[in-house]
DNA sequence: ACCTGAACACCGTTCAAGT
DNA sequence: ACCTGAACACCGTTCAAGT
């Protein structure tokens, strides 16, 4: 009966609240993270050192979601394109968390091990050493861009301007949405892939 | 000699200032921008609609930069071409306004000019009528990713791991800082071009 | 060890008062 | 019309005081 008093706070029930506050209004305030949690926004300075640190450990959470690409016997391009989907969709979870963790620092330490393995099979590719790391920095440059898509507003592909006629019809025709980020996203690294490829080959 | 005492602020002379701020600190505050002008914050708001504002005007002045694609006579994936670099070139000058311009919204009013063109481009080059957008978003990604990419501090590919031996090899090899991001751009936008007209070959 | 309220420095913004 | 100081609501963070 005399139990002792449960801990309110733990450092998983202040990311999961957190997480909850991103994925609702997009913001992170200290205030509305313990109004969630039901204490004060001091309290939870006992657990993790300030809003930064919350964030970087949520973007390492959502990181750590992502698969290692899998040392298996299918082809190179087919392994990094799995690595990027799984990239993607990891990010796909939580969007609004993708503005946010930008602003401190893109490259992510979970994600070397995967940047490594990346790196073995474009070497395995045939792309030459010196240029396993630009190649690296495209695929991400992209899965960036494109993560940042799903947390943009659909309406920025509104135009209603009749002096433009040729984007007007191509947006009437144009899935929407969701829909069109994921089908923008698939198509732009199978072209990269298949753009690298190329390039392979005609250098051979 | 009487005469009118001259405007301290214009709606040009803040933006240049807040552009000032932006390139030194990374950041835009009221306060900071009004003690470079020599007033106070409140005075800011006679000329322009707070900081919000303030972003998306500097925004429109570095996309007003971007120069339209040509309507010349070379081929579609030069011209695509040159509108990327012009596109990445504005970024360029001024890195750090890029992450506060992704807070608000994406696409621009001023660049649908230049999207109706790419669009067009597109489409000439053989692209069906509902991919149109889909290969816009594709380029809108790379665009983006790479911009951010201008901001992103060079440590963020420091490893010192030495259970990543692929990576920390290509590292060593690999040019850094900004001309890695200049040699990842151009890698990249040669990859997806040259993707998206293998396809357009293999599918005719 | 964990929690709390009050306090601090700093934001963006508003507004009545000046010229 | 343009500028200003004071005020307001709201941040993130610190710290002495409680249990």
């Amino acid at each position: 009966m005399t139990q002792r008093r449960m801990r309110l706070l733990t450092v998983e029930t202040i990311l999961d609240a957190a997480l909850v506050c991103i994925d609702e209004s997009g913001q992170l305030t200290m205030t509305e993270l313990a109004k969630k949690l039901g204490t004060t926004a001091s309290s939870v300075y006992h657990h993790l050192d300030g809003r930064a640190a919350i964030i970087e450990a949520l973007r390492e959470r959502v990181l750590s979601a992502v698969e290692l690409p899998l040392m298996d016997s299918s082809s190179w391009d087919v392994q990094i394109r799995s690595w990027m989907h799984s990239f993607r969709h990891a990010m796909a979870q939580h969007p609004n968390l993708i503005p946010l963790a930008m602003e401190q620092t893109i490259t992510a330490g979970r994600a070397l091990v995967g940047y490594d393995r990346i790196a073995g099979l474009l070497q395995a590719a045939g792309v030459a050493p010196k240029y396993v790391i630009v190649w690296l920095s495209v695929l991400e440059c992209y899965a960036l861009g494109s993560a940042l898509d799903l947390a943009a507003p659909d309406e920025a592909w509104r135009v209603g301007r009749e002096d433009l006629p040729t984007l007007s019809n191509a947006l009437e025709l144009a899935s929407r949405g969701r829909q069109r980020a994921d089908e923008a996203f698939e198509l732009g690294v199978d072209a990269l892939l298949l753009g690298l490829r190329t390039r392979l080959e005609m250098h051979r």
